[in-house]
DNA sequence: ACAGTCAATATTTTT
DNA sequence: TATTGACTGT
């Protein structure tokens, strides 16, 4: 194989075989190409047999990617080789083996809507209050439970001394019973199981070790407990293991990720070989010096180095609009700028944000331009109310254990079944046993039930059941044809005659192509593996290779990836930081870890945006400009829109500097909240408003408490930092 | 049982 | 804003 396209620290990456393996690099330094060229070298060279490798991404298309990568260097050899996420190795594996552990190969995997649906089920059975305690709050807590390998025994053993857990332990405890009964598995116990069937049936975790001689695993910085666990099961018997990620790259603390996995590496790992990249093939030197100049703020990480051979690069540009529209439609205009000049074709641009929410308005702008556009993420099609009835029903003939597929349809579309219904069936099979399908097998028996709405719990469940029968015989889609007919699900929408019920029948004959096109795809094709894909599907999945649309995507979604322009919008406080992290030190670290990931997807040119003001809950808001931007080296930027002076400015405060000395992380002292109250001192405070002799009216949003120099954002002249005893400032 | 209306109420990020 | 829950009348 050609190691010509690799430097000297990747080439001996690559040329690492044996023991455990770590490289650890900034964005762009080639990791994941690293891994990729590794493991065809292993075929290559070793002539390891592709099924003993095993390689774990954070997304399908990840995977999918590249499984392409190593093929267009070794050819086809990918087909027996296990590349996937996390959670869908683990379906893998219980599929296989989870009958060891009471779980029959059919099982189905919980959503979190679905999750909700059960512990709504759960907390009626016990008697909770929705009201007194969200049942949000405590699907959150059972996740995080999850994560940190924390199971419903185990919590009661060591808080049943605390009221305040009991609700929650009998909470945790029924949910995971009714899984069960259910045959059911939400996505933090795909993980879970796979690790409980490993510790209890060692031949089984056996057969994985002696399978996988080499495991590899991308984005490691963003693995929880449960997946550092079940890497370490896997990987103890031969021990090959290769790592790679950037602990500046941890953007998924809020979902169990713990940074000290990757820290911890050479520790957890005896005779670990730990490899660095220092070369970026990505960026140019101004976006990864701005990149550098926002994650030195970052206390407590160890610096690296990252160079690239690339120029300088153009600027970073820089523009604060008015609101939010005012925002879309600089960024819009930019984009027609650039692909009007050729600098750039419409797919080279992504815009970056940080809550799903801020899409809106720049759909709005891209629409009135009739720009070509897609959405990454948010509603995704499978969680669509009609799409997911659909799935419901088809979840339901594979496994008729799902009481929470049976109430989401037993309904839909309507057939005179309510809540008394369903309860005193639900009665019934809870005395003699049943999942509420089987029980509608015994209708007669049931009490209460009588007359049209027996019939109609008939008809429904000759509908599922006659198809479920069906499952093996017939094509996917002759079964889809005939659940729609029976089930008049499409009929009932057409009744509606509605835009949004046109809608929906549009959506569902839309599912139809998608499993038809997956059963041709599939060399054993099966409804049961489809619904496992499809819910486990990430957002990035969607994005095809030859899209030739402007992406717009959340920054979590954006990790991995690369983009030749991005647009980085919304630099303002509470929303980017998130209001939730302001007062905390460490999500504020993520929060800046994120914004890192962001500047460093862009190849050669970058823009940065936030809007003096925001419609947010509907409300017209003032809003403050991030502290981020403060932190970012104000000589690689470049104001964009009103006429700019030249920037003479000092450069940022280094980030060795604690953050609580920047008063405006002390929420006592931000003024953020009420401006007015400190106008009667002479001392300036984050959010005050200012006018400067030259530069006119802005805004500071951050005060060095050393220096006392002001980082000002002014409304015609971008940002700047300034001595307050020096320079003609006062405030307004 | 259900459709319609009104009010409250929430928004981070996702496999 | 847009969704969701509670309530009301049929
Ligand atoms: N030796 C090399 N020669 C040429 N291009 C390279 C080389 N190494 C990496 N690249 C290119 O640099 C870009 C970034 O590589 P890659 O995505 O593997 O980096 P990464 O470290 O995984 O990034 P991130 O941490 O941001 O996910 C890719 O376009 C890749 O093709």
């Amino acid at each position: 194989m050609n190691l010509n396209g690799l430097n000297s620290a990747q080439r001996d990456a690559v040329l690492s075989i044996d023991g455990p393996i770590l490289v650890v690099a900034g964005a762009g330094s080639g990791k994941t190409r690293v891994l990729t060229h590794r493991i065809a070298h292993l075929i290559e060279a070793y002539d390891i047999f592709p099924s003993s490798i095993m390689a774990i991404t954070f997304t399908n298309k990840a995977a999918t990617e590249m499984k392409n990568r190593i093929e267009q260097l070794v050819g086809p050899v990918t087909h027996q080789m296990w590349v996937g996420t996390f959670h869908s190795m683990c379906v893998r594996i219980l599929r296989r083996d989870g009958h060891h552990i009471g779980y029959a190969s059919d099982f189905v995997i919980y959503d979190t809507t679905d999750q909700k649906a059960l512990l709504k089920n759960c907390f009626k059975a016990l008697g909770l209050d929705e009201k007194k305690t969200p049942i949000q709050s405590f699907q959150y807590k059972i996740s995080g439970c999850k994560n940190d390998m924390m199971s419903a025994d185990a919590y009661e053993t060591n808080f049943h001394k605390d009221p305040r857990e009991r609700d929650f332990i009998k909470l945790y405890k029924l949910y995971q019973e009714k899984l069960k009964s259910n045959q059911a598995l939400d996505f933090d116990d795909l993980l879970i199981k796979t690790i409980e069937l490993f510790k209890a049936y060692p031949e089984v975790l056996a057969y994985y070790q002696n399978k996988f001689r080499y495991v590899h695993v991308d984005e490691y910085q963003d693995t929880n407990k449960a997946q550092y666990t079940l890497i370490r099961q896997l990987s103890a018997k031969h021990k090959n293991l290769f790592v790679v990620g950037d602990g500046d790259q941890s953007i998924y603390k809020w979902r169990g990720a713990d940074i000290r996995n990757i820290q911890d590496f050479e520790k957890d790992y005896q005779g670990a070989k730990i490899i660095k990249l220092e070369q970026n093939y990505r960026s140019s030197q101004n976006i990864l010096d701005l990149a550098n100049s926002v994650i030195k703020h970052n206390p407590g990480r160890r610096d690296k180095t990252l160079w690239t051979e690339a120029d300088a690069g153009e600027k970073i540009r820089y523009y604060q609009a008015y609101d939010e529209k005012d925002e879309a439609r600089f960024i819009v205009n930019q984009i027609r700028k650039e692909v009007r000049e050729g600098n750039f074709d419409q797919s080279d641009f992504a815009i970056l944000y940080r809550t799903n929410a801020q899409s809106r308005a720049l759909e709005d702008a891209l629409n009135i331009e009739g720009l070509p556009y897609k959405v990454v993420g948010g509603l995704k099609f499978y969680e669509r109310k009609e799409i997911k009835d659909v799935l419901a029903y088809f979840k339901l003939m594979v496994n008729p254990f799902d009481d929470v597929s049976f109430r989401r349809v037993i309904n839909e579309p309507k057939r005179s079944i309510g809540d008394k219904t369903i309860e005193k069936l639900q009665d019934y099979a809870t005395e003699h046993g049943l999942s509420l399908l089987r029980a509608c097998a015994n209708i007669d028996a049931v009490q209460g039930i009588t007359g049209k709405t027996a019939l109609a719990i008939r008809d429904f469940y000759n509908i599922v059941n006659g198809l479920a029968v069906r499952l093996d015989a017939a094509t996917s889609g002759e079964i889809f044809d005939a659940l729609i007919e029976q089930s008049e699900i499409i009929a009932s929408y057409e009744r509606e005659r509605t835009d949004e019920a046109d809608g929906r029948i549009d959506n569902i004959y839309e599912l139809k192509t998608v499993i038809e096109e997956f059963e041709k795809r599939q060399d054993s094709p099966g409804l049961r593996d489809f619904l496992a894909e499809t819910t486990l599907r990430s957002d990035q999945d969607s994005i095809e290779e030859a899209e030739q649309s402007i992406l717009l995507m959340t920054l979590h979604a954006s990790k991995g990836l690369e983009f030749p322009v991005v647009f980085l919008v919304g630099l303002e406080q509470n929303l980017f930081p998130s209001f939730r992290a302001m007062d905390d030190e460490t999500e504020l670290e993520e929060e800046r870890r994120l914004c890192y990931v962001g500047i460093t997807r862009a190849e050669s040119l970058l823009f940065i945006t936030h809007a003096k003001n925001r419609n947010h809950y509907g409300r017209f808001e003032p809003r403050m400009p991030s502290v981020f931007l403060s932190e970012m080296n104000q000589s690689l930027l470049e104001t964009m829109g009103e006429k700019s002076l030249g920037n003479t400015l000092k450069e940022s405060p280094s980030g060795t500097k604690p953050l609580k000395h920047n008063p405006y992380f002390n929420p006592v002292q931000s003024s953020y909240a009420a401006p007015e109250k400190s106008s009667s001192s002479d001392a300036f405070a984050p959010g005050d408003k200012v006018m400067h002799k030259v530069f006119g009216s802005g805004m500071i949003i951050a005060i060095d408490t050393s220096s006392k120099v002001l980082t000002i954002v002014f409304d015609a002249h971008g940002i700047k930092k300034l001595d307050p005893s020096i320079a003609p400032i006062k405030k307004l």
